[in-house]
Parts: structure tokens; sequence; C-alpha cells
DNA sequence: TGTGAAAAATCTGTAAT
DNA sequence: ATTACAGATTTTTCACA
């Protein structure tokens, strides 16, 4: 039961959820203001949330660029063997340099973003994506990150 | 200083990093077990990476479906004037539904990723989009989402 | 579900080495 | 940087409506 129950979010869930993702580390005590519920509610409710999979971890956010990774890319890839089994995403799971992998409606099958430390660094990652998954590749270079992550609730 | 210093990080402030992203909670004490320094020590040293811009937050990451936001998509765009000046992503900034603003080197001048619950809410924000920032669009839509956010150090 | 209060753990700051 | 200590804050747990 770590994941999936479609048990829609009530307002106060949806208050938690986006203090949480705004200060993953919001403290009890100012989620119980914010909610109006007691505190130990509060911590039932985040429990919960966590529990049902709404809430699926906390992490750090890093400066890219800080840490060594200043290059971003995104590759749509694209099977060479139409015959072969789409096995791709599991192929380049884990893949250093690979942050997230989606399939897309469009001329290509997959769309992975990638972040890394050079220009050959990229290089070599594409090599590395080109023979474990037997795919072509087509790279969008990321030149400026405007803004990332940005949450904005529709209303 | 809450920004740039571009003092490169030694092991210890990597082994930190890398923990705070994996679990953005994880206590000074694990932190200290992981890095061998003391709890002191450690505290510093995350007080220090938070200053220097290398941690910039902590965010709690949330199921996009749980939140009413299953569809995703990658909405490359072009400024429809060229002489009008470039200011789209300001224009595009906080804007309900859009995560993330690249300028690319490709095709396209822009590259958004934007989060929406229906096609007709993607219908709607394009339509925002190129009226507020005059531009044309070109849509990859997300089918399935393998893996994001994946944190891969490159050895 | 919810509340409230006590217990345990964590964080923060300071001081001495 | 390390250890040690104290006070404040936070989290956890429990008893109960």
């Amino acid at each position: 039961m770590t994941d999936n129950d479609q048990t829609p979010l009530d307002g106060v869930d949806r208050a938690l959820v986006d203090a949480l993702r705004k200060d993953g580390r919001t403290t009890l005590a100012v989620l119980s203001e914010i909610s109006g519920l007691s505190l130990s509610a509060v911590q039932v409710r985040v429990r919960k949330l966590e529990a049902r999979g709404v809430i699926t971890g906390y992490r750090a956010v890093v400066n890219a660029e800080a840490v060594g990774l200043p290059l971003a890319a995104f590759i749509e890839i694209t099977p060479l063997d139409q015959a072969q089994e789409d096995d791709a995403p599991e192929r380049l799971r884990g893949m250093p340099g690979i942050e997230s992998c989606y399939s897309v409606a469009g001329n290509a099958n997959y769309l992975l973003v990638t972040r890394v430390a050079s220009p050959r660094a990229l290089e070599e990652l594409l090599g590395r994506i080109r023979r474990t998954a037997k795919v072509s590749t087509r790279t969008t270079v990321v030149l400026q990150t405007y803004f990332e992550g940005q949450m904005t609730e529709p209303g």
C-alpha cells in the first residue's frame, strides 16, 4: 500500500502538499497553522500522504553547476530495430547522467533529460545510450535555464 | 553570499549533497555517520552549502497524477516576431502549468516542461502561451513516465 | 478523524580544546 | 575540526473523545 490510492485529496491535503512542495522541511507546527488542524492530526495526514504515494519523498534541490553538471540536454531516442522489444527505458535506467525518461507521442519514441559535466561527457553519454539501447538520437542542448521545477497550481 | 561560490566541493561535501538529494530530511546525526565528521562540523558544512547556493532548497516530491496533473508535455516555442525582444521566459514565469523553461540550441528558441490536468487544459495552456509570449509552439505529449529526477553520479 | 499532553529525538548555539 | 553541554524546537507516541 505504498502507492496508488485513488481517493481524491481534500482541501487540507492539498494545502499540506502545497506547503511541503515549496518547503519539504516545513514543520508540523507550521503545517498545523496552515491547515487549522492539530499537530497530531497533521502528522497523521502527512503519514497517509506518504503511505498512499502522494508524497513520494523529500529531496534537497541542488545547483547543477555547483555539483559539476552544468550541461543539460534533452535527447530524443528511437529504436533502430523495430522488431526489437522496447526495453530502452529499462536498459537506460540508472545510467549516470540520465535524469528522466519518458515515452512520448511524436517522431521519437522516448525522450531523455540528461545532465553532464561537459560537451565531451555528453558525447560519451550519447554513445553509451546508442550502444546500450540500440537507438538513434536527436539531441537538444540547453543553453540557459530560466527556471526549473516551478510549481504553480491551476487555481 | 546566498549564491555563486566557485569553490569546488570536496569529498565530504559531495557525500553530504548526495545524501540530502536522496533524502532531504536526512538528520545531522546520519550525515555525521556518512561523512565521518562530527555532528557540529556537519552542521557547519550543510549551512555553508545552503549559503553558497549549492543546496537551493528542500522539496517534497509529489506524484503528479495524485495531485491532479496527469498530463505532461514538452513545448518548444519560437517567437513569431523576430524583432520583438526575447522576453518569453519572463512573460511565462509563474504561469500555472509551466514547470520549467530553458533556452535551447535547436530549431526552437525555448523549451518548456508543462504539467496539466487534461487535454483540454493543455489546449488552454497552449493558447495562453501563444498569446502571452507571442510564439509558435510545437508540443510533445508525454505518454508514460518511466523515471524522473533520477540522480546518478558520474563516478 | 480528531485533540491534547508527555516522552524522545533533533537542532542550535556556545564554549573549550 | 572535535567534544561537550544546555536550551529550544520538532517529532513521536500514547490515551482518549
